[in-house]
DNA sequence: TTGTAGGCGTTATCAG
DNA sequence: CTGATAACGCCTACAA
């Protein structure tokens, strides 16, 4: 079937539905040019999407007209607006990120990068809400090996994100290379001592200081910690929160083990650390997930009771510590503050990249559940 | 400091590196022409980025000797590819992705939907990687707020992205609207019979049948079902997978509650299924969460024992419902499998976008764990 | 195999 | 306030 008229008959809301299909619009050498007829069997000219271009001719007004209308904060008669955005609406245009970018040099494009071990499941949520409110978008990267760090870094450069926020470990190398590249980076719980690294994060060492008290207030003195893996910045600074303040309340040095922040990690911890002769009666994870690991693995493989016979605390502060069965004593992380900081921080260092290197440290939260004697033995 | 020179010069690698700042390039009319003389005092000659054409010239070559050497496919002498290959890595130079997507009509972008309820946490990490084998990039939606869903529409569709993996519900007319704009679009556990939406996901149905069986031949005849919220298309499949099969036995009918697929929701549930007289004696969830809710629920709330006096059984086969505190008899979700497929599903349809609309269902993996009796009683 | 020229869809700049 | 014109950085014919 074929229509053919001039253009003006396009104007007609019946005709353009024939003339669009879906949200594609018909090429301009056919469909835009006043003076030629209009085929719609010619099934060359289907396929092209709607630009800001088709929306100014079918509007008639000038394609700068359309594209200071869908530019926030740019001067446009109420009357002009109205008619473009119906054209637009008509049409089913929507500007093209992708040339804007081009442009404009933003792309209101936040890489997050997380690692598969030591992440907050709903933490990437939280981002992303925030994120939303500012609108941004995310582009997400997860490390699994180690070469995907570098394809990460790759990538986001390539698609010129405006941020970087990365609950993952880099290397200083990586680190170097988006500060050169003028990429602003906000590091989640990593605080490094590389310039131009900002970081949000928790305040580990307080959080293991006020736990190990409440330990020592009850009575405990023989001190067994679950650390993460040695590498691991949050374990070390967990531990080293431990450590310093069972020196401080004058306490014998705890039995360290180091494991890897898993479930089965922490129930094999759990046994290395009741082996020996003295088992230890108070024990000090460095993540909830070993901790629930070492509860399980004292009720069900050691007979012991928790925490009648040995006490368990952890970190984090994450949902299934608190279930009923285990009611974890931990620091809960201000997961959502940090998030939001976090992205405040981005957005301050991308529209200012000269701001100094900040560091925001958050304290957590104490919750005193049932996994830790709480009155003196 | 200013150094002036014919442009021969730069390719000494020491002023090269006086020339960059960091990886950022001089602007083209006074570092690029070669007839002109080269001043590094002058601040606005500062801050443009590394482009292909810098490369160019910088090697000796034309711009689209670059261009095709970074495109894979494409024919360089290997002379010409040494030669380009090093000056890019000299100065630091990233094809930009953005103006590539602008021409080739290609972003290699996903973009990924999940709603805060119903995420299995590690589904995103698997799915990443399976699309960094593929060259792929992940944009990340999160879905908080009913509204959250049309923006999200929107603004993949503005970074034009190649297409999209849900695992939230959408509208109809937000199918349609992916539909018509041409976006390949593959649902995970969503199943609608919708024109043009595929789908992986698990054969919920069978799933349930294989539980339901296991516990009818374990003895048990008074059935509890803990569905999930009655708009929920999963739960919808599950239950009517359970009911169907209790049915097919012969079994009496099933008290059904809804619950909203939280532990503390499962719970409340199973508070709900025992306050009766004749409280049922096998609990089938929709989901492993709650699952643990009700197991939680009996041994801490209503002193039963699980299974003696009560077998439960879930669905998802998440990880803390395999910790040792509760061995939950479920059937697990080939996530792997699921992802894998769905992203081979996507990138066959953007491949070629006439495909047909498919299906592809998996089996789940039936865990019998410790949850559920396994004796007549 | 290599270089030249045109265009992708937008924003920015500057006249009117 | 509105409209013409030039970028933005790359890919892709097409010609050499």
């Amino acid at each position: 079937m074929q229509s053919r008229g001039a253009f003006q008959v396009i104007f007609d809301a019946g005709i353009v539905h024939r003339l669009c299909y879906g949200l594609v619009m018909i090429k301009p050498d056919t469909a835009v040019r006043a003076d030629l007829p209009v085929t719609l069997t010619d099934a060359q000219a289907i396929g092209r999407i709607v630009t800001s271009y088709d929306v100014a001719k079918f509007a008639g007004v000038s394609q700068s007209a359309v594209s200071r209308c869908f530019t926030p904060g740019k001067s446009v008669s109420e009357r002009m607006r109205t008619k473009i955005l119906r054209a637009a609406n008509e049409l089913g245009y929507q500007p093209n990120a992708i040339a804007r970018m081009l442009i404009t040099k933003r792309s209101n494009l936040i890489a997050v990068i997380v690692s598969n071990l030591s992440v907050n499941p709903d933490f990437t949520s939280i981002l992303s809400q925030h994120m939303i409110e500012r609108g941004l978008n995310l582009l997400f990267f997860t490390l699994d090996q180690d070469a995907d760090a570098d394809r990460a870094i790759e990538q986001l450069w390539q698609y010129r994100v405006d941020g970087v926020i990365s609950a993952a470990e880099l290397s200083i190398d990586q680190i170097r290379v988006l500060r050169e590249r003028g990429i602003p980076l906000v590091f989640i719980n990593r605080l490094y001592d590389v310039m131009g690294a900002n970081s949000v994060g928790c305040d580990h060492a307080e959080g293991e200081g006020w736990l190990i008290e409440k330990l020592v207030a009850a009575g405990h003195s023989r001190f067994g910690i679950v650390a993460g893996p040695e590498a691991s910045v949050v374990s070390r600074m967990r531990l080293r929160g431990a450590v310093d303040r069972l020196e401080a309340l004058g306490c014998a040095a705890p039995q360290v083990v180091h494991s890897d922040f898993t479930y089965a990690g922490g129930r094999g911890a759990m046994r290395a650390l009741c082996g020996g002769k003295k088992r230890p009666d108070a024990i000090v994870c460095a993540n909830d997930l070993m901790a629930v690991g070492c509860i399980d693995e004292a009720r069900l493989a050691l007979s012991l009771k928790v925490p009648e016979d040995v006490s368990v605390v952890g970190f984090d502060g994450f949902a299934p510590g608190q279930w009923g069965g285990y009611r974890l004593t931990t620091v809960r992380q201000p997961v959502a503050a940090m998030a939001r900081a976090a992205v405040d921080m981005l957005v301050a260092r991308i529209e200012d990249p000269s701001m100094a290197t900040e560091k925001r440290v958050f304290s957590g939260e104490l919750i005193e559940g049932g996994s830790a004697r709480s009155e003196l033995a």
